[in-house]
DNA sequence: CCCCATTGTTCAGCATTACTGAAGGAAATG
DNA sequence: CATTTCCTTCAGTAATGCTGAACAATGGGG
């Protein structure tokens, strides 16, 4: 049906690697010297690799080259190869010295800080073997240094369905609406707000956004912070009105008690997810088990 | 946490090339006449490969060379990496063309021409652009061109959790135990068989040896066939017993009739698939819908 | 046991490829 | 108009990949 047809493009990593450098870099030269090349390599590896595809990947606009269509779908690409690359460079040096390479595990604050600190120490415990590394970061962060197998696993909201990613649903939080002291005798037609909350990008931002827009509140932001403890103390000092999940709030330091909408506003669902096709990481998987049994019927 | 730290080793698309043949390949030397190349370029390329990897990938055994463990996890990289490639290539070909390359779609006989063939048909009148080529082969036979990129979308048996595959379940077949007309009629406390079925490595027949190992039934083979068909009309002549979709019976054509047993022994369920991360295709999705449509509701 | 065909390695030589550094063109900046 | 920035092109060089031939090791057959 479909013979391998003679042999393929020969298609370099390094190429590939060029790619994704000025895919993230403003200018080709910066992109150059932080891969260390000079512009002219860049650009002759650039312009083989356009060749090696056979259709325009760049087109110029000015001094500047600007990305056609046709380089998102090889920057997919990309993004695959060099992912599986760093995956068996790493696996590989590991071996060289004669352990695992260690575990290197991400999550957003809500998960390490509240729902699995007691999870990881079991974890540890059970396996102190496993070389265990911890990076807290917004899911935006993680799921991006996952993607460029920078990361084992990430904890973090659901990014929804995706080809590229290894997902399991691990506990949904509910978000509340809380309201400044002060402010919650406020008379029912008035609408609450203004809002303080996470960074435009966040993926809790986003929920809570739509949330906010279903039910017709407006949603004029006022403050905002990743650190869902900052948002509560800028509630408690009456910036304006935020969504959170109940843990941050019950949490309770000294301070006038916030008070809450009774119904939660929306959920936040926390995942696990690996790399689709990442490569097999006993240690990975262990932690996963302990993650799933630690939220075992325990929801919230 | 993981900085990128250097660059990645330029493990090249021709090297991956040649483990994928030398491991699909009794020798090196038919390897490399395949990949038409000397035998000299193979060695040399592979050995190289190592140096990149940083680990010895084959160790001698005798004249020939047999793959390390580590060779394995290499293997599934180059998989991985290949099949992209050969996606990206097949796109770019199509594209410079003007057409998106076709729609290549595997089927078991069952999907192709008992559950499927209206759905076909109704996908070729609504989607005319769409230049569909349809693949009739057994489940491992187009999973394993699936995963070479050889395929866009494959109907066939479930073959289970996989990471580098993008399941949609489609519905459940019956299998009911079929006897020969003139040993309907065997006591019970007599076993039934002998049996005649798929052949080995088949997935049906996998589904349908645990179903009789559970009920304790001995499972000797005297005949195989991967047709259905040819299965319904070895037992018409008496040659054994088989497990067969209550379809390809009921496909009645003239002929002393089956007597079945009345619950079914196993089901088996048929699904949808794609290779995860694989190219977004506008007409595979399509052809999704259809398919899902076609069986809603409708199992069996 | 020796012969010998087969398999894979190594080496020298050549062609191709990837890189540097210098020169140059083209757009933005002032 | 001069200048800076950005990228391309070109020439030269280093690295890489390939062929063909010589070679070593193995296993099968007389």
């Amino acid at each position: 049906m479909s013979p391998p047809e003679g042999r393929l493009p020969n298609i370099t990593v390094t190429q590939l690697e060029y790619l994704e450098a000025v895919g993230a870099t403003p200018t080709w030269s910066e992109a150059a010297s932080q891969l260390g090349v000079t512009i002219s390599a860049l650009s002759q590896g650039l312009a083989e690799l356009e060749r090696r595809v056979g259709l325009p990947l760049f087109e110029r606009q000015g001094r500047r080259r600007r990305p056609t269509p046709a380089a998102e779908v090889v920057r997919t690409h990309a993004a695959t190869v060099l992912a599986s690359t760093r995956d068996v460079a790493r696996w590989a040096r590991a071996t060289r010295q004669g352990h695992d390479g260690g575990l290197r595990v991400g999550m957003i604050d809500a998960a390490a800080i509240h729902h699995f600190p007691d999870a990881l120490a079991r974890f540890r415990s059970e396996r102190p073997d496993v070389d265990l590394r911890l990076r807290v970061a917004p899911s935006g962060a993680l799921l991006d240094e996952l993607s460029r197998a920078e990361l084992d696993i990430v904890v973090c909201v659901d990014p929804g369905d995706d080809d590229r990613l290894d997902r399991r649903a691990l506990l949904e939080e509910e978000l509340h609406v809380y309201a400044p002291g002060d402010l919650v005798a406020r008379p029912p037609h008035d609408r609450p707000g203004p809002w303080v909350t996470f960074p435009e990008g966040s993926h809790t931002r986003a929920i809570i956004a739509a949330a906010l827009a279903a039910r017709g509140d407006d949603f004029e932001v006022v403050a905002e912070s990743n650190q869902p403890e900052v948002l509560r103390e800028m509630v408690r000092v009456g910036m304006g009105w935020s969504v959170l999940p109940t843990w941050v709030v019950a949490q309770a330091d000294p301070g006038p008690p916030l008070r809450a909408e009774a119904t939660p506003l929306a959920v936040r669902p926390l995942v696990a997810v690996r790399r689709a096709g990442a490569l097999y990481h006993p240690g990975a998987e262990a932690l996963f088990e302990v993650l799933a049994t630690a939220t075992a019927g325990t929801d919230q």
